[in-house]
DNA sequence: GTCGTGACTCGAT
DNA sequence: AATCGAGCCACGA
């Protein structure tokens, strides 16, 4: 268990994200290393497979909105009702309140 | 061993 | 206010 992958790292964290709270690229990045660029979180999603357990829908940008994937092929509303389903209410600009279910993984 | 790409983020215009 | 461009690291071929 050293060493693993740093995808592996990522789907690790997004697998321990709470139902009804959601993370951002940046937050998970730095807390599989700090320094990492938000991008390898989005690039190893991207690699994610549906089926792998890993509940990719609970990740947003910082601007609280959903990504929009090209290669997900306007799979973008799926997400949003994801997690509609989770519980998470969206703005009227299909945004989320990061501060009302932004996961904190350091607890004070 | 080298090159290119990527579901991001930030700053400046 | 919204939009554009550039840059960080990691993986695949």
């Amino acid at each position: 268990m050293s060493e693993q992958n740093v995808f592996d790292q990522i789907y690790a964290m997004v697998k321990c994200i709470p139902k009804g709270h959601i993370c951002t690229y940046g937050q998970i990045a730095a807390m599989v290393r700090p320094g990492m660029p938000a991008r390898v979180v989005g690039y190893a999603l991207n690699c994610l497979k549906e089926n792998s357990g890993v509940p990719w829908h609970r990740i947003v940008n910082k601007a609280g909105a959903i990504s929009y994937a090209a290669s997900r092929n306007e799979h973008d509303s799926l997400q949003h009702i994801l997690l509609e389903k989770e519980g998470i209410e969206f703005s009227i600009n299909r945004k989320i309140n990061l501060e009302k279910y932004l996961w904190r993984i350091i607890p004070e």
